[in-house]
DNA sequence: CTTGACCTTCCAGTGACTGGAACCCTCATA
DNA sequence: TATGAGGGTTCCAGTCACTGGAAGGTCAAG
């Protein structure tokens, strides 16, 4: 099968294949006579499992690694796990700091009374007037 | 005052100012006779503003725009409001997309018993194995 | 006069793609 | 058989918001 159709099976955009190709990510793809790419089932499962794993939102690193223990039948599972909870931990600290700021706005922007008037206390405590 | 003192005052290091300056975002300092920008008072706190927005997640494009409605005296605050609901409708949609990844990702890191067995749910969700 | 801290410009790299140019291959239709 | 559509290929550039580094100029203190 071409790229189009594997991108197609597998979610991933022929253009990100072809760079995860080039970054090592997934194993270069064999040819076909005329050059170009041709996927089987396995290769769309290992596309598969890294558009999953991306909107998961591990780094394309993280990818890698997961890749890794996914071929080795022999892994620990608490390996997988670490990698998962580490995960975990920095997307619970973007929530938090996503949570504050948007504490921060809304406490701003209710005092803001939004009409013609131009005295706004968003730009004020962005202005540093306090 | 030169560059390093506005960077150490405003929070903005001085290399951003910089970057900030040749996109635009801050007009060109002046400059000593031996070319050294030159920084005042106004400009620390043009540095500062910008620090502050950034800091509360405004795009750079953004910050422009919230930098243009600070000098327009007679700017209408629902301007400003606008700008600020917007970017709190865009944390809001990241906060609830973070928090769907990561209540995934407790349920698999709940289910995988993690020590050195290889079965783990997590590598088989990722293969959808199911 | 030298040392070291500061400043300058310019180029390159980050992460994870994405768009576009210029070109090649295959297949169906006129 | 020509041709046009719709694939595919490589390579370069751009995104966003910086950040690092090289190579060199300036300044104040000792």
């Amino acid at each position: 099968m071409n790229i189009g159709m594997a991108a197609e099976r597998s979610g991933v955009p022929a253009k990100t294949i072809r760079y995860y190709e080039s970054i090592g990510l997934i194993p270069e793809a064999g040819r076909t006579r005329a050059g170009y790419r041709s996927y089987g089932e396995k290769d769309v499962a290992t596309l598969r499992f890294v558009q999953r794993a991306r909107s998961l939102g591990f780094s394309v690193n993280d990818v890698g690694d997961l890749l890794a223990l996914w071929r080795d039948r022999d892994r620990a599972s608490a390996d997988v796990k670490r990698v998962a909870l580490e995960h975990v931990a920095e997307i619970e600290r973007k929530i938090r700091e996503l949570e504050s700021i948007r504490a921060t706005l809304l406490e701003l922007t209710h005092r803001c009374h939004g009409d013609d008037r131009p005295d706004c206390p968003i730009i004020e405590e962005l202005a540093g007037c306090r």
